[in-house]
DNA sequence: TGGCCTCGAGTTCA
DNA sequence: CTCGAGGCCA
């Protein structure tokens, strides 16, 4: 052998090594520096040796060229699905059935997670890789040879010589959460498609025609069985197996254990159930398999899954369901929101039919179709939203949905939302936003009612009572078309306005039937209606709407100027005085009660008996507390969330929304989430519910 | 001018 | 809860 010859040989086997600790064991020994020295090395010897390359050197992962199409490959011995399970009297029905067979309780069982990726066939001949497969029907699959030999963590070469001449690997390319999210925020920055899930991405990514694609991708296997063996035995145990496999290289889920009957395969369920969240890699469910051969084989098929095997499965947070049209709604200010309606599907406990889109950028980003497969995921466990597209399930007649150019409620045109960009020299410069605004302003009846659902919401007037779809009908009906009119409803406004909607409906109310009108509710409504006179300046600045007057840019301007006269003469300069004012939120509020309409709405109200006490302007932050500012988190269990707000402001504090470094303190009560994490992350000192109550009473404000 | 830190606005369902 | 953008400070 030359001195060349020798030095190949000395380095595949180093970098195979390598490899192993990198991939395999996740336990490198050195620096990613002198890996790629050794590699490019390597690539140096073999370019000038060509008559020494090999196929299983480990600089030939991505030497296969694009491949045409994908050839066919029979599974010599199939490759079977699992039955699966759902609750637990489902597996003690599993054991049970496997108990009675072989004679006795005391069952041990193979359990593993089950990843959530793309079942793989690897074969290797003389413990070399000659072929990668997918599982395809079971009896037939795809050959992927030239991107599963792309996939790190798969050995080209079997450790070790007392592997079966012939041996058929099974298990799971998948794609690690940490390594799925990157990818997806970069194709994101780059105006490209994202994968719908891991699953998905995974798939996607073996089955490229050009390896190098796949070899660009974060992809990951973990053997979990055997299929074809020759030439060699294994051992009787599926465990013993596992343990050759890792002893030949190749990696095998860290989580792979024993578990006895029934109730140790339920722990264990319950176990990796805990720590679904925190395991790098998605999981649908744990695998449970008769760990002897010899069971196994005593207990044989039910027509094409194994009696000795079950999937448990988790309860699933993503779920595919078609998304049967995009309707536009549209907000306060006119802003257009597109809205998947999708085919009602159960996700993560909840029945969702709608998720948000955002806006046209982001359903270009995604390509959804209407008729399309969706993979709708519930967001911080709560919102739904739509994550992607299941390419394969398109409809063929599918068209990309396009936005449309006049409001769907009132038919004005469709602005791309002029909003206020930056200030330069030359004065207020606008520029394009990814929001679609409808010009209709007052004509638009959506923008009316949405602007009076946000009057009489809970943070702005607090109207009790007064809900989303009696204010939609008020509206319809023609009873109220600004705020101030909600306080001129008589009992007979509401009486009519109710026989109108249950005509329109078709519905004919019980008491009607009984002979009597009531009108009970119609009382109580007004009376939430008069309750609502009594109220404060912030309230109504915030419930008037004025762009980008919230709720808390409401309390600044109602302390600083303490009347509404005060507010509606002041001008831009004044306005800018005020501490998070700016040039754009100070010409909107300009610009608001420049308005001879809204002047009118505030002079009705006023008339109608709104009322709310004027105050001395403040114009400092005073108390114990001036200058600090607080972040809530959690539940208390001694107060609201808003009255916690009250005091601390009562104190001087600043009640923020959210953690930052200048945040002086943190109050965290009953599960507590991000903000929490946030703090502890950023060193952002945090008080316990004993701790806060503690506080408040050395400044006499605990409740 | 860029990079935080906030706030505003829109969103779902029981 | 998340995204986008206004305000402020260096």
């Amino acid at each position: 052998m030359s001195d060349a010859a020798r030095r190949i040989e000395a380095l595949r086997r180093e970098i195979e090594g390598h490899n192993h600790r990198y991939h395999v064991l996740d336990a490198p020994t050195i620096p990613d520096i002198a890996y790629d020295r050794l590699v490019r090395e390597l690539e140096a010897l073999e370019a000038a040796h060509p008559e020494l390359q090999s196929p299983d050197s480990p600089t030939r992962r991505v030497g296969a060229s694009p491949v045409a199409e994908f050839a066919e490959v029979r599974h010599r011995v199939p490759m079977l699905s699992l039955s699966n399970a759902f609750a637990d009297d489902e597996v003690e029905t599993f054991v049970a059935r496997i108990a009675e067979k072989v004679g006795t309780a005391e069952v041990d069982f193979s359990v593993e997670p089950k990843l959530d990726g793309l079942a793989i066939s690897l074969l290797y001949e003389d413990g070399v890789l000659v072929r990668g497969a997918t599982r395809g029907d079971g009896e037939t699959g795809e050959d992927v040879t030239h991107s599963v030999r792309t996939v790190r963590s798969v050995p080209l070469r079997l450790r070790g010589d007392d592997w079966p001449r012939t041996l058929e690997v099974r298990g799971e390319v998948y794609m690690p959460r940490a390594g799925f999210e990157a990818m997806n925020a970069q194709a994101r920055e780059r105006g490209e498609k994202v994968f719908a899930n891991p699953r998905n991405a995974a798939a996607g990514s073996l089955r490229q025609l050009d390896p190098k694609i796949a070899a660009s991708r974060p992809l990951a296997f973990f053997a979990y069985s055997v299929g074809l063996v020759e030439g060699g035995a294994l051992p009787d145990r599926h465990t013993a197996t596992l343990a050759h496999l890792r002893a030949w290289g190749l990696p095998v889920c860290p989580e792979a254990d024993v578990a006895v009957g029934a109730a140790g395969c339920l722990d264990y369920f319950r176990r990796i159930g805990a720590r679904r969240d925190t395991l790098p890699y998605e999981i649908d469910g744990v695998v449970y398999k008769v760990d002897r051969y010899d069971w196994q084989q005593a207990l044989g098929f039910v027509s094409r899954a194994p009696r000795w095997a079950i999937a448990h499965k988790y309860p699933a947070r993503e779920e595919m369901t078609v998304l049967e049209a995009i309707d536009v709604q549209v907000g306060r200010t006119g802003a257009i929101t597109p809205v998947a309606r999708l085919k009602p599907v159960p996700v993560a406990g909840v029945v969702v039919t709608n998720a948000t889109l955002h806006n046209e950028d982001q359903i270009r980003r995604l390509d959804v179709r209407v008729g399309d497969t969706v993979v709708v995921r519930r967001a911080g466990d709560v919102i739904p939203e739509v994550v992607g597209v299941v390419a394969e399930r398109r409809p063929p007649d599918a068209t990309p949905w396009t936005m449309p150019t006049t409001c769907p409620v009132c038919g004005s045109r469709l602005e791309r939302g002029k909003k206020v960009a930056r200030q330069t020299k030359a004065g207020i410069e606008y520029e394009d936003s990814a929001v679609l605004t409808c010009t209709g302003g007052l004509f638009c009846a959506a923008q009316v009612r949405e602007r009076i659902i946000h009057f009489a919401s809970r943070r702005a007037m607090d109207i009790e009572g007064l809900g989303d779809r009696f204010i939609e009908d008020l509206v319809e009906f023609g009873f109220v078309e600004t705020p101030a009119d909600l306080y001129a409803l008589t009992l007979d406004d509401l009486l009519a306005m109710k026989r109108r909607a249950d005509e329109r409906d078709g519905t004919t109310p019980e008491t009607v039937k009984k002979g009597k009108v009531a009108s009970k509710w119609a009382e109580n409504l007004l009376g939430a209606i008069d309750a609502s006179r009594a109220t404060t300046l912030e309230r109504v600045l915030f419930a008037l709407g004025i762009r980008d007057v919230g709720e808390s840019t409401a309390k600044a301007l109602a302390r600083w100027f303490g009347s509404l006269e005060a507010l509606a003469a002041a001008d831009e300069a004044a306005l800018m005085a005020v501490p998070d004012i700016g040039p754009i939120v100070a010409a909107h509020v300009v610009a608001f009660f420049a308005e001879p309409h809204n002047r009118e709405v505030v002079e009705r109200l006023r008339e109608r008996g709104v009322r709310w006490p004027d105050q001395a302007p403040q114009r400092t932050a005073e108390g114990p507390l001036a200058g600090q500012t607080v972040v809530l988190t959690g539940t208390l269990s001694s107060m609201g969330r808003d009255d916690a707000k009250e005091r601390l402001e009562a104190l001087g504090a600043k009640a923020a929304g959210s953690v930052s470094k200048k945040t002086t303190f943190v109050v965290a009560g009953a599960e507590a989430g991000s903000k929490l994490d946030k703090a502890n992350e950023l060193g952002v000192p945090v008080l316990d519910e004993e701790a806060f109550l503690d506080l408040l009473r050395r400044h006499g404000a605990a409740p």
